[in-house]
RNA sequence: GGGAGCAUAGCUCAGUUGGUUCAGAGCAUCUGCCUUACAAGCAGAGGGUCCGCGGUUCGAACCCGUGUGCUCCCA
């Protein structure tokens, strides 16, 4: 059979997949085999594929497609989020380039909206995972919105407030004035920003009037001052202990406040007096409550100031900061400005400021729930890999804060929470349980339509705990079949960036809601950066399109490409240029199988083996088994970039540089069928290795090795147990390569060409070894005859490999100069190797405390570098004669 | 300010209870080759103060201390 010159992925790719797909290889149902079990962490539903994903999705299959092929019942769930923040701010944006705002629309207009654009928009992501070549269960896709997963994420709200751990309250919170909701502090990200450090003027009230002393109050935030309660010394502090209990006024709108003291200020900090605004910053807050301080609110919930402010109303918070310093400078309140760079928040979601705004929300007391998720991890019950995340996930869930539940959304699952118009409510799944509950509560007999259901949604992450369990419909069947099989799942494979947001509170949910964990172990994977270091984003525009890449590389060199710079736990810094290698392996691979397959119609049964054909089958049998097991130890510790190397390198250069050159026939010659059929046999076994991997080519190459009926196919093939190995035959292996690389790098070294002849003597104690090798040695060196001798051969180049010398006699005079020299060097580097382990020898301390084995190691080593000195010497004295 | 991690070849990283003169791999670079599957290839080569300093030890890339630099998390 003719193949083509270079691998096809796209029609490969294509046929593999459907096929997968019509024989549902990738569907699941609980039997009786083990099971083994991932859940997709849920992309958001209007996304689109991008580095991470391919990263974290391509860890996944890799894991599943394994367990798959050691015959577990391996099943892996896809799904989206409903990702409320990011889905509405998609679908506020979409309504406002038709020109629709979102406040002129009901809730339940917008929603029709948002469903219609999930529905266009939604599972994008899932068909872009195919072409990837995810091995996922489609069947049982689910996404955070379907009814009945809605149900589940409704029911423990209630379940959570009836035990009494969902509260509502007011609190701080981080505001999202662009988005316009409350955000969790882990939606908050903090980034180095310059500012400005303002230094004004608060003068100083004596018997009700205002004198003219002041003050100096250092801020950031000078549109905050409208807002100030009081102004914070340390009570130590030597330059105001005279204005304890006096009272300053606020620039511009001539307030007074206090003056108070509290150890919270740091004295060398700007003036060291402190201006208090609780209703606009945390710190403040706390203070604020603790010396009991009014809580004066000045800004909108979009950012910009208010009446209470009295000036700059309705202006935004950052024009306003501006026309205030103006306003202050002019009127001699400004004393200096400084530039000053500190930490802000910014809303993950919408890259606005995030601001610290008072506000009556949702909460789930985490204390209790917490508590158990920590000591799962800590004795191992789950285990994370790397390990070094325990430590970062044991200091965040001792110092656990209570989570903000609501969002001011409406995409998302409404709070189950129903108010009368004086502000008391229950907490019931619908309208009719809250109307029963309400009569019973409070005594009072209520019509339909009388109570009002809380506007807001909960956070994402409310539903997305629920995960691992709800894909098997866990809480709205509970004990069914899937989940009593399937729960606890195996492997999360995750980036450590959402170890809080999910991995633990999946945790928690799992123990909190099926008394089980959610997953025996979690993989963290690195975040994918650029050839620079930097995060691959949207607006650097340096996040490569994946679908384009795929299409132009192959699936298979993607995979590859992402796996191979991908160290365990490490961050890793993608190139392009590793699609290329993956490519290349492709193209490796089928060279192969075109070799391979130009032998078919070439094999005998008789005479055509010169008998070291086999030595080479055995070998690599051998090898075969080592690396097999090797993959097998590096899969159980999730290195998978390692694994992936080692098979690389094992059908690169074990297979193809060194194994089909050994018993590769000469032009036109016939190869000895048994040869041949083993060689088949090892292809096949490396396909089935790399599988996992790289599915799409070895697949195809698979199906052209043999024919095959109709549901042989790799993706399904059970491997075979690893056997056990042959450590002369490897060793020989080892020796075989050594002999070949040496001596043909001597021929270069003098000037002999690859091609020249050369006739061979070896000075060996073990004939019988080489007897084994002669055809394969002079195959790769180019040498016409082999003999044995016991002295050194006249007129010839010698190398020393191990304990066996070599006698190369080529057809025409060299120059031994570099032979010499090349000698002399070995043995220059021998003698100070033997002059260092002599030193130990006859280092008392080291006798008396070196472990005994250590002691003989270095006795053998000495033996070792004595021989091959005397060796070495013998050669430069025939050299000389 | 508190906590964690990292520092090995030009780049990305291995280096498994301290024991070969141990300093390794892949990629990149350079040299020679269109050798009967593969130039997306083959055969070779060069390249390092294992971040600095001090200590423990017979022996340190590895253990301890310290300094420097970088990254991340939390306030």
């Amino acid at each position: 059979m003719e193949l083509n010159k270079n691998f096809d992925h796209i029609q490969a790719e294509e046929k593999w997949y459907a096929h997968a797909i019509e024989k549902n290889y990738f569907s699941s149902t609980p039997d009786d085999r083990e099971p083994y079990t991932i859940v997709m962490p849920p992309p958001n539903v209007t996304g689109v594929l991008h580095m991470g994903h391919c990263l974290n999705n391509t860890i996944q299959d890799v894991l599943i497609r394994r367990a798959r092929m050691e015959g577990k019942n391996a099943c892996w769930v896809p799904g989206t989020d409903h990702a409320s923040i990011a889905t509405e701010a998609k679908v506020v944006q979409m309504l406002r380039e038709k020109g629709i705002q979102k406040a002129s629309l009901s809730r339940d207009e917008f929603l029709k909206y948002a469903w219609e654009w999930k529905e266009k928009y939604g599972g994008i992501i899932l068909q872009q995972l195919k072409k990837l070549g995810c091995s996922l269960d489609w069947n049982r896709t689910t996404f955070t919105m379907d009814p009945d997963y809605y149900n589940s994420v409704i029911g423990v709200f209630i379940d959570l407030y009836n035990k009494g751990s969902i509260y509502r309250g007011k609190r701080m919170i981080n505001w999202d004035p662009k988005a316009k909701t409350a955000l969790s502090d882990e939606e908050v990200i903090r980034k180095e920003t310059k500012q400005k450090l303002y230094h004004l003027k608060y003068y100083i009230v004596n018997e009700g009037k205002t004198t003219s002393d002041y003050i100096t109050i250092a801020t950031v935030r000078p549109e905050t001052i409208m807002g100030d309660s009081a102004v914070c010394v340390h009570p130590d502090d030597e330059r105001y202990k005279h204005l304890h209990g006096k009272q300053v006024v606020v620039p511009l709108i001539n307030r007074s406040i206090p003056v108070i003291t509290d150890e919270y200020v740091t004295m060398d900090f700007g003036s060291g007096a402190l201006k208090v605004t609780p209703a606009h910053d945390i710190n403040d807050y706390q203070l604020g409550q603790k010396h009991q301080l009014e809580i004066i609110d000045i800004l909108n919930e979009d950012g910009t100031l208010n009446e209470t402010a009295q000036i700059f109303v309705g202006e935004d918070r950052f024009v306003a900061r501006k026309k205030i310093v103006q306003e202050l400078e002019t009127h001699g309140y400004l004393l200096k400005t400084e530039d000053y760079t500190s930490e802000v928040g910014y809303s993950e979601r919408t890259d606005v400021v995030a601001e610290p705004r008072l506000s009556l929300q949702w909460w789930v007391d985490m204390k209790k729930i917490a508590a158990p998720a920590l000591e799962v991890v800590l004795n191992e019950e789950i285990n994370f890999y790397p390990p070094k995340f325990k430590n970062l996930y044991r200091h965040w869930m001792e110092n656990i804060k209570d989570w903000c539940i609501s969002r001011q959304l409406w995409w998302g699952h409404r709070i189950p929470a129903w108010y009368d118009d004086q502000g008391n409510y229950v907490v019931a799944a619908n309208e009719t349980e809250a109307l029963a509950q309400y009569r019973e509560q409070f005594g009072r007999n209520v019509e339909s339509g009388q109570l009002k259901q809380d506007e807001d949604c909960l956070d994402t992450w409310f539903s997305s705990w629920l995960w691992p369990f709800e894909v098997f419909n866990g809480l709205n069947n509970p004990g069914n079949k899937d989940l009593a099989y399937y729960y606890p799942t195996n492997t999360l494979v995750t980036a450590p960036e959402i170890i809080f947001f999910w991995v633990a509170r999946m945790i928690m949910a799992g123990i909190e809601f099926q008394n089980q964990i959610p997953f025996k172990e979690v993989y963290f994977t690195g975040i994918v950066r650029d050839k620079q270091g930097r995060k691959m984003s949207k607006s650097l525009g340096n996040s490569p399109d994946l679908l384009e890449l795929i299409e132009r590389y192959g699936a298979d060199a993607c995979r590859f490409g992402i796996l191979i710079a991908s160290p365990a736990g490490n961050d890793l810094l993608w190139d392009e240029s590793s699609n290329e290698q993956g490519r290349n392996f492709n193209n490796k691979i089928w060279n192969a199988l075109k070799l391979v397959k130009m032998w078919e119609q070439r094999t005998t049964h008789t005479g055509a083996s010169t008998g070291n054909e086999h030595f080479a089958v055995n070998w690599f049998g051998n090898r075969l088994e080592e690396v097999k097991d090797e993959v097998a130890t590096l899969m159980k510790q999730f290195r998978l970039s390692e694994a992936l190397k080692t098979i690389y390198s094992l059908i690169w250069d074990d297979f193809c540089s060194w194994y089909l050159e050994w018993v590769k026939p000469g032009m036109d010659q016939p190869i000895e069928a048994v040869v041949y059929e083993r060689t088949i046999d090892y292809f096949e076994e490396l396909l089935q290795l790399l599988h996992p991997f790289m599915p799409f080519i070895t697949e195809e190459a698979y199906h052209l090795l043999r024919n095959r009926q109709e549901t042989d196919d790799l993706t399904i093939k059970i491997y075979k147990t690893v056997q056990k190995t042959d450590p002369a035959v490897l060793q020989l292996g080892t020796l075989l390569k050594e002999v070949i690389s040496t001596l043909r790098d001597t021929k270069n070294k003098h000037q002999i060409k690859p091609k020249d002849a050369i006739q061979l003597a070896i000075e060996t104690q073990h004939e019988q070894h080489y007897n084994q090798i002669e055809s394969i040695l002079k195959k790769q060196i180019h040498i016409e005859t082999i003999s044995y001798t016991k002295a050194a051969v006249p007129q010839s180049i010698t190398v020393v490999i191990q304990k066996d010398k070599f006698y190369l006699i080529p057809k025409h005079e060299v120059d031994n100069s570099a032979q010499k020299a090349q000698l002399e060097k070995d043995l220059e580097y021998l003698k100070g190797f033997l002059s260092s382990v002599e030193k130990k020898l006859n280092n008392e301390r080291f006798i008396q405390n070196a472990k005994p084995e250590v002691v003989e190691a270095e006795k053998r080593k000495k033996e070792d570098a004595e021989t091959k000195i005397r060796t070495i010497e013998e050669s430069l004295a025939a050299l000389i004669v």
